[in-house]
DNA sequence: GTATTTAAGTCAACATGGCTGACATAAATA
DNA sequence: TATTTATGTCAGCCATGTTGACTTAAATAC
C-alpha cells in the first residue's frame, strides 16, 4: 500500500500511478471550482475575479504588482477584473503610505462579504475531503502538493502562507 | 503532526490549513500545466486540445459524448477543438462498428508522439514530487484529492482509471 | 536638480476556449 | 413508420488570456 513500485509489472504500475495522479488533479480542480463559478456568474464575475478576490482577501495590503507575481497573467489582463472590482466597490486601491506610487489593495466590506461566501463553499469542500481522508493523509497531500510547485512558488508559498 | 486541529486556537489553524489547501491546488495546477502549454503552443494548440489528447490516449475507442462527459463542457466546444485534431491528423474518428452513429476516437501515430512528448513532461513532474514525498504521502495525496470529487466522478474514477 | 527607473494605468487588437440557440443528418429503436 | 439518439454545424456572444505601444507620477540615482 504504501510502495507505489509493488506488482507484477512495476514499471506500468507506476506509469498507471501517474496517470491516475494527472486525472486526479484535473477531475479535483474542476469539481472544487464548480460551485464558486456558478456563484460568482450571479455576480457577473468570473473566476478570474475570485483569485483577484481571494488573494486580496489573504494578504491584506498587497500592491499590483505582487499581484501579478502571483497571478502570473499580464497586467492588462488583471486591469480588467481588478477594475471592474474597485469601480463596483468590492476592493479599494489607495495609494501606499510611504511609497505612493504603489496601490494599496484591499477588500471592502462589500468585498468581505462575497469572499466570505465563497470561501465557506471551498472551505467546506477540502474540509470535507480532509476529514474522510484523516490528518495522515492530508499531510502526505500537502507533501505532494508542494512538491508539484515550481522552486519560486514553492519557496513563496513555504515564506508567506 | 498528523492531527490538523493542533495548536493554541484550533479554528483559526483550521480555516488556515484549508486556506494553505486551495492555494496549494491553484499553485500546483498552474505549475503542472505551465511546461505543456508551453509546448503545446508551439503545436498552434491550447490545453482544450491538451485534454482531448489526453484521455483520447487513454481511453481509446472513447465515444464524443463519453468525452463530453469527462470534460463537462458543450459539443460545440468541443467539436472546435477535436475538428481541428482529427483534421490535422492527430486523432482519429471513424463511425462505430455496431452503432454506427458513435465515432469512435482514436490517437494517430501522429498523436500518439504528440502525447507520449506531453505525458513525459506531466510524469516527470509528477514522478518527482512522488519520490520526494514518500509513498505514504502518495496515498494520503490519492486520498485527499478523490475525496475532493464530487459524486459521478468519484464513482466513475473509481471504476475506470 | 535633472535624468532615470519603477509602479501603475491605458488603448488597441487579437486568440483561446467557454457558452447559447437553432437546425441538420443518419442511424438505431419503439 | 415515427421517434429518439449521437453527432455535427452555423452564428454569435462572453471571459480571460496575449502583445505592443504609450502615459503618468513618484521614487531614486547621478
Amino acid at each position: 500500500m504504501a510502495d507505489i513500485n509493488t506488482g507484477p509489472n512495476p514499471l506500468f504500475l507506476r506509469e498507471d500511478q501517474l496517470h491516475q495522479a494527472m486525472e486526479l488533479l484535473f477531475y479535483a480542480y474542476r469539481d472544487f471550482t464548480a460551485e464558486c463559478d456558478a456563484m460568482l456568474a450571479t455576480y457577473g464575475f468570473g473566476r478570474a475575479h475570485h483569485r483577484v478576490i481571494y488573494f486580496v482577501g489573504r494578504y491584506p495590503a498587497l500592491s499590483v504588482s505582487e499581484l501579478l507575481g502571483i497571478l502570473r497573467i499580464t497586467k492588462q489582463s488583471l486591469s480588467r477584473v481588478l477594475g471592474e472590482l474597485v469601480e463596483q466597490g468590492f476592493v479599494s486601491s489607495r495609494p501606499g503610505p510611504t511609497d505612493r506610487r504603489r496601490r494599496v489593495l484591499e477588500l471592502t466590506e462589500k468585498g468581505r462579504v462575497l469572499e466570505s461566501r465563497l470561501s465557506t463553499i471551498q472551505r467546506a469542500c477540502i474540509a470535507r475531503a480532509y476529514r474522510e481522508a484523516g490528518g495522515e493523509a492530508v499531510a502526505g497531500f500537502r507533501k505532494v502538493l508542494l512538491g508539484i510547485l515550481n522552486g519560486d512558488d514553492r519557496r513563496r508559498f513555504e515564506r508567506g502562507a
